[in-house]
DNA sequence: AATGAATGAGCCTTCATTCAT
DNA sequence: GATGAATGAAGGCTCATTCAT
């Protein structure tokens, strides 16, 4: 079953994984084709000779680093699809913190650096990614919330829950220094996201329900 | 009334007004002293007599357009320091949508690159800068959310509010092509926000009141 | 038995031989890095490829050079060790002058332009290549001046024989249109420096034997 | 008697004087005419305001620093010219090593300097300076070696006692780390050289008589 | 298939000089 | 007479890419 690999696959590889840590260490610019080559012991024509050139690379890393990080953390947190709105949403919630909080997650690191510092390289492949994984979500919600609620209040309620999954880790993980408010423990400050969210969510939803 | 501005003083400014664009476009690394010295129409070798280099350039930058941003948007929101609690906390979320949102506001398209692709050149200015307008909100939802309720909490909190405010603004603003949870407008986002988070408080200010 | 030989070799070389040129006519800081590319026909990012940068360049250049010139003029003068204290003292006062009268020596001239206007990136290197020169020489003159001469004196004798056959050149290579003193008859001068060194130093060693 | 000194007078002469420290210092290439600005408190204008340019300010700066080292240190030692050739002699040598060991005296690092990186915007002022030192040394050793002596071996004497004054200095100020042998004690190198030298002298105006 | 060597374009910086006042 | 401001030319270095084997 098992595929064989060739030596230039492996050194394929090679480039690949060292790519996704340079890349998530410096960024695309200050990433270099040489640290690369050096980190990963392969030549530096081999970077071209595999990729073509550098963007190349750079796309087929974030592709590779998020295929690895969507793996290791599913995005329904384990929860049954049967399982009540709210399992899931808690479900959703602890997966997507702890996939953003994994240290090993270079893709995060990536996809940060590229949503501020947009090479527009990774433009077509992140929204090809990602719109499963928030779809998921917005569906969630939408029940969580109700269907009397207008689409429009939806999102906005589906912002807030991912901001408050995602930017903690852009504070936390990046440049901590700078930004006191820093978490410690990670799983009770995911319990506080949910607390504090879905307490947002009914909120919104008697509004609807009432009026 | 008016100060003289000295020839030096109005080539020094075209310098720093160039720069925050080009910075705020491209970043640190990827600006180059010779596109900002074209658009402003001052000679390459003027950054250097003015600022003595790029990286000093940069915190000049990033200092003026962080004066500018504030000044154009009180991080108060225009509330009284003796009104309610609730009510500095709606002006405090206001102002920084607010600020944040300002398509004129390049300091923090600086700063989220800053963040996430750190030079280290900002750290000190950004701590100086920030930390008054970090522990303004602070105390704001402390008496929102309680004496009982511990420190830590109460962080977490301020971190479920700010994310709500900042990162829409990093997906909204700098790549709103990526992710599609758009906000049309900013206000209502606001007032939800507002909404969703005083709901948030409570329910953490009576659990800590009942135990 | 020849070595063979890489591309990467001859043009590393042509760089070597180049700069010590270059270096040799205009010093250090005026030795440009576009001139050695030009002159050796090697593009202008190769010395970066082979050395680094200009500082390193320099210090394998004057190693290279200095290397060369030992080969040419072997330190002893091709006087016997065991022959007397004043033939190899002779040997070496022919040695040394003719290494430095040497036009070929372009070693002379970096090192000259390094004690006046230091660059201090020698510093190391000449040091552990000199040094042996210098006690040979020092030996010698220590044996024919005598055991009851004290150190500081048979220093005194050293460096008034090294002037004599480094000074000259000093004024008769680098700027001889300055100083009219110029030698003509380099091989006369060698003899003269010799009998004139040698009265000196017997007139001290007899001053030593008396008291 | 004297005179007046205009304001400008003043500023011309701060300027030379702090541009015969920093050519003493840098040499010409490496010394900034914004650093002779700077330490001088002059305008950066004033150099070309005061001298046309910097080679010029160069020029004008050794030739005043010539004048200075010249008068601290009459060439004669303050022998008088009546006195016997022998006395003389040592005047010279005795003036000649003080002058060139006076750490005050930036001449002799500027003449250094230029000797071995040589500008050639010294040579006519140097030659037209030294020409008279220089003679009265010569005359005095022709008259040390007699007359029979033929005028090349009286000009490789005056080679060797000149080298012996000078080279000592060259590796004792510039750059003493390189070369060990250095004087300590000035005062009895200067008799060694004028013992090691007169016995040099003697020896060949012996080898004369006899012939 | 893979690599060591080489390259050209571009960047930041320095500095003597000049301009306008 | 003097100066603050500005400039252009040049230098060292970096780096993605290509060439030749």
């Amino acid at each position: 079953m098992k595929t064989v690999r060739k030596a230039s696959q492996i050194t394929r590889e090679k480039l690949l994984k060292t790519a996704i840590d340079v890349f998530a260490e410096k960024g695309f610019r200050d990433a270099t084709v040489a640290e690369i080559s050096e980190r990963s012991g392969v030549n530096i024509a081999g970077v071209n000779y595999h990729f073509g050139d550098k963007e190349t690379l750079y796309r087929e890393a974030w592709r590779y680093a998020f295929s690895e990080s969507i793996k290791n953390h599913p995005p329904d947190g384990g929860v049954d699809e049967k399982a009540s709105a709210e399992d899931r949403f808690k479900g959703q919630v602890r997966a997507l913190i702890n996939r953003i909080s994994d240290r090993n997650n270079k893709e995060f690191m990536i996809t940060l650096r590229e949503l501020t510092n947009p090479t527009g390289l990774l433009n077509e492949i992140m929204q090809e990614m990602m719109i499963p994984l928030q779809s998921r979500m917005h569906r969630t919600i939408k029940e969580l919330v109700g269907n009397d609620c207008p689409e429009e209040v939806v999102m906005y309620c589906e912002i807030s829950v991912i901001s408050q999954c995602i930017n903690p880790m852009v504070f936390g993980i990046v440049s901590y220094e700078v930004h006191p408010p820093r978490i410690k423990d990670i799983k009770s400050y995911t319990e506080h996201v949910i607390e504090f969210s879905l307490a947002g969510i009914n909120k919104i939803r008697d509004r609807f329900k009432k009026e």
